[in-house]
DNA sequence: CTGTATCCTTATTTATTCCGTAATTTTATC
DNA sequence: GATAAAATTACGGAATAAATAAGGATACAG
């Protein structure tokens, strides 16, 4: 990385420990690093550090992450920072209401220092992320709320489970392009989840049946896609 | 497609039992896989055999797997390699320690072969596929589109199976070039499948069938191209 | 907090499609 | 017309997916 100059990120997180390792890796991989030891004290210092990325512990005392993130995408001139969630697996919030929030990513700890750094340095290789939030896709007949987690078809209003409509969701704002079963567990389970392959064969049933057959298409040792025309 | 050559995992661990699981599911998934009983030899082969990921035990005789960790780190060669701790519950080393060390990962015993190879898998997953190739070759009146495994004729959408479409595809992307059968099979089938060369004769037959006669030709004694002009 | 319904995942069975081989017929070339 | 190569056809087995069932996890209501 050249003289130009460095991006900057801050990491908010109590725990003195992990706070250590992020900023000894991010340092190596030539960042410039603020550190906070809570939600409060982070957006005081983001306001002043102007940091292109923020990671944000969501479990802190005194103030959230979750809380701390809403604080900070109010501030206009951190508007185009990248803020990432780290959180426990398993914890209450979802991923769905990160994004909601205004998080551009969020990882699980225990935390990988390397893949957070190459998930980092992702974020500066492609401009455009903005294109995820659409809250509403019209394909062919049916409207995909994601607001309301339902289908409308021509007129039906249609309810799906979570994975079930994650997995429409996913195939349908990217059409008539095949995904193996593989590529669809790591996009919409996640990717630290292990779950048979077949599972996604059974949801892809369901999905068929309540939306019809003639929507998603399987392309035999390959995977499946959403089809158009 | 199975052209890319394996990824080479490196298991050093003590316990023989554990040894033969992960080696066993390893190979079976299509890994190039070496075994060290201990730390010391560990880096000794991984030296020799410059292995992509390497599974390393904490808990070993003679060495311990952070110290070989720590010295792993040392070798330049082994910069970019993946190491994952194989922990028991509750040992002494920490989460925090292991990653402070330079580990990319840690699992806990006992493990779940399933889980691990999930996650080393994702190790090398590509990014999404979006950027990927988007690989589209229109010749004449078709358009053939990787993404979604079709052919476009002229407005009628033709679905190939697999082989044929790889088939077709191969012969598209290097139009008016010959290729003998083996070649075929060696470019699309792969260098470790064993295939009679007259099974192109089928599918090249099939493909005609559905796409037409005017696309493929033969040259005999030779092998097939694909026409332009 | 408990009971209940829903959803998710896995396992099992059944069905389908695809692939590879071999046998036969046709075509090209000398 | 002889001969070698390719086209065609048919078929069995392998691979893959669909359908079904069942257990466990999770969320929700009371």
């Amino acid at each position: 990385m050249s003289e130009k100059q460095k991006i900057k990120v801050l990491v908010v997180d109590d725990e003195p420990d992990i706070v250590e390792i992020l900023k000894y890796n991010l340092l190596k991989e030539g960042y410039d690093v603020a550190t906070a030891e809570d939600g409060i004290k982070g957006v005081k210092i983001a306001t002043k550090f102007q940091p292109d990325v923020i990671l944000l512990d969501i479990m802190m005392p005194n103030q959230d992450g979750v809380e701390t993130c809403l604080q900070i995408r109010q501030i206009p001139e951190l508007k185009n920072t990248f803020i990432i969630f780290l959180t426990a697996r398993m914890e209450e919030y979802s991923e769905v209401a990160a994004f909601d929030v205004g998080a551009d990513d969020y990882i699980t700890k225990p935390i990988k220092p390397r893949a957070l750094m190459s998930r980092i340095s992702a974020l500066f290789r492609r401009e455009s992320k903005k294109e995820q939030e659409q809250a509403q896709i019209k394909v062919k007949d049916l409207t995909i709320d994601r607001g309301s987690y339902t289908i409308d078809k021509s007129g039906k209003t249609i309810t799906l489970p979570k994975k079930e409509f994650e997995l429409l969701y996913f195939l349908a704002k990217n059409p008539n392009m095949v995904f193996s079963r593989d590529e669809l567990l790591h996009n919409i389970w996640g990717s630290d989840v292990f779950v048979l392959a077949r599972t996604v064969d059974v949801h892809i049933r369901k999905v068929r049946e309540k939306i019809g057959e003639d929507y998603i298409s399987t392309v035999k040792g390959v995977g499946y896609k959403f089809d158009l025309g």
